[in-house]
DNA sequence: GCGACAG
DNA sequence: ATCTTGTCGC
């Protein structure tokens, strides 16, 4: 039984419905689900890279054993640029990609890792939160940067947090996930809660600040652009 | 109007 | 995200 969106709505949209929609599926978020570990056999990782001049982009995904950390699959795909990039709206540009590569997966992630944010956005509702709802499966935002909300810098050592504030709110944690290296910004996406989020993805870390799973679908992503497929 | 702004 | 050489640090 493989990942279907149990949601589907068109992507090609204006901005200004494209915003509409996140507001009206932020309803059936679930967040503050504490994830279940002992039942958690395998965590996801998913990344979109592209190729300058080429109208197309290429998503992919990889799947490890947890907590062992052994691959047991990955898939990848090319799907054509629908969207332009507007901060706030990146689900609109790389979701499309994201889900037809996850929904080709002949494994079920217990919990999936996003390149990007999940809460810690405008309207509470990131590209990991939106693929969270679609598939009704936990996921996590772990992105590189910050779109909105302030932080303080987390002690140097690795596992330390720092809150993510926007609105008065804590929407994620910054988290050094090694010793030294810039943090990355774990939000909850769907059906999970902060703690696990950054839980999960700490502990899904090897010796890079990404966490395995996700880097490993960035290298694939890359891969594929490489062979142009 | 000005600056900020995931990938 | 992508375009890019050298360079600082372990």
């Amino acid at each position: 039984m493989k990942m279907k969106p149990r949601i589907t709505h068109r992507f090609k949209v204006t901005p200004k419905a494209a915003a509409k929609l996140q507001e009206e599926l932020k309803c059936r978020l679930e967040t503050g689900r504490p994830l279940e570990f002992d039942e958690v056999g395998l965590v996801a990782g998913a990344d979109v890279s592209y190729l300058r001049g080429d109208e197309r982009m290429f998503a992919a995904v990889s799947v490890f054993t947890y907590p062992d950390m052994e691959p047991v699959e990955s898939r990848w795909g090319s799907t054509p640029v629908g969207f332009p990039y507007i901060p706030g709206l990146l689900a609109f540009r790389e979701a499309p990609a994201l889900l037809s590569v996850l929904r080709r997966l002949a494994c079920e992630p217990d919990v999936i890792l996003i390149d990007g944010h999940g809460v810690a956005h405008p309207r509470g509702f990131g590209i990991a939160s939106h693929i969270g709802v679609l598939l009704g499966v936990p996921t996590v935002g772990v992105a590189k940067s910050v779109l909105v909300g302030e932080y303080v810098m987390p002690a140097r050592r690795a596992g330390s947090r720092a809150p993510l504030v926007y609105n008065g709110e804590t929407v994620g944690l910054a988290v050094r996930t090694r010793d030294g290296v810039k943090p990355v910004f774990v939000s909850v996406g769907n059906l999970i809660d902060l703690e696990s989020a950054a839980r999960i993805t700490l502990s899904c870390c090897g010796r890079y600040r990404q966490p395995e799973p996700i880097r490993a679908a960035h290298r694939l992503s890359n891969v594929a652009r490489a062979g142009r497929a």
